[in-house]
DNA sequence: TCAAGGTGTGAACCGTGATTCAGTTGGGCA
DNA sequence: TGCCCAACTGAATCACGGTTCACACCTTGA
């Protein structure tokens, strides 16, 4: 054999096909996931239809890929700020901005977890919108699905803990859960390319406000 | 002209047309609204895929009709139950077994709208959860999301007076309705199909106690 | 009974969009 | 440099499903 691929060309291999992801969510947030087709990603990246073959077995698989790795992303970061210590959940950054002091610490969590949530599928081009609350194309509904039951479950996990340090009264955790996931995508979705950039953070606050009142926090700050 | 269409003509028709909505109901029980082709309602009706076009001018058409009349009537249902007399709120039949005699009537009404709701969402051959909570299909997209607005809207009336007699918090009554119809469906969605016939009624009774902290009721019972 | 239309039929048509493939380009290696 | 083969190209192919239409049959009213 006189060919072997060389790190190079493993490289270059590699950024084509980052090239093509990127294009794919370029796309989305263009015009949605209903807008992914073969055709228009490939234009977008400018590369022939064909080459996306190269890299996809099919469209299922690219939309498949597009989507995990764009929700892992959101989802690890909805984690880490529900993992955030107890006594720590008074301070984020970045995140979304606390509230009064005087909330316990699940409800803490909770806005924070809420917030950030509601926040950056707000901005972000739409893209974890698109893929986490807009009704979805065929290729990916299971995907969907799983992604919400795995977003559900991290702020199940949040109320789990709210339960059983007195925060929240007892209740079937998971269910609120899924209930939080399908309140913000309706909200959101509704929202969606309705909200001005200054009425953002008021509509962030009635979401974090619901969410609040809806696991039965003591206190419900706006 | 020697052709006129007579009575029995006109009958004749309406039954036509009632029939192939019948089995598009059927086909959406059976497959989701994803399954309703042209084919599998000509199949389901037993006539020719022709003659569908009689009745409707496209599909876009029959779908929006069978949509709307199968909703329209999950509407009124809903409607009635939430314009049900705050006196009367302690007592329905059919409805959705009103709980404990202790709380207030906004709690009730919308206890009461609710457990219908998932109830009926939950029977009825999964044709209301299709229509309203399922992921749609580009035909009926733009109707699927008045009808979801039409259903929050409700819901948001009896928040509002919920708050106007104090039963609830001061918020903002239309996102209420909107996370209420999202938490629903995303709840049934995840629960349909693998509800057994007896557990049922704990599912309904979560979904209510979720919907009445949603809203901030001051008692929520189980 | 007959002419004028309506109604039902289903195979053919058509648009859309994913997938394939024969041909071309260009990097790797002797 | 020259051969080999992966990568790329984009037009052709294919699958799917909505829509049309020429034809056969039926209803109406004279």
């Amino acid at each position: 054999m006189v060919y072997r691929r060389s790190p190079a060309a493993c490289e270059r291999a590699r950024q084509s096909k980052d090239e093509v992801l990127r294009a794919a969510r370029t796309v989305v947030a263009a015009h949605g996931m209903a807008g992914i087709s073969m055709a228009a990603v490939a234009a977008e990246a400018g590369v022939a239809v064909g080459s996306l073959y190269r890299h996809f077995p099919s469209k299922t698989d690219l939309v498949t890929e597009l989507v995990r790795s764009t929700c892992d992303h959101e989802l690890a970061v909805l984690g880490a700020v529900a993992a955030a210590d107890h006594d720590a959940a008074g301070r984020h950054d970045a995140a979304g901005r606390h509230d009064a002091a005087g909330s316990d610490a699940g409800a803490e969590r909770l806005a924070a977890a809420v917030s950030v949530f509601a926040r950056r599928a707000l901005s972000s081009g739409r893209v974890a919108y698109a893929m986490i609350c807009e009704p979805p194309v065929a290729e990916a509904e299971l995907l969907r699905r799983t992604i919400r039951a795995e977003m559900a479950t991290i702020l199940a996990g949040i109320v789990v803990d709210g339960v059983a340090d007195g925060s929240f009264p007892a209740q079937d955790a998971l269910l609120t859960g899924m209930a939080l996931v399908g309140a913000m995508s309706e909200v959101l979705t509704a929202a969606a390319g309705y909200v001005a950039e200054g009425d953002r953070d008021q509509l962030v606050g009635s979401i974090r406000a619901m969410a609040l009142r809806s696991v039965g926090a003591a206190r419900v700050t706006a």
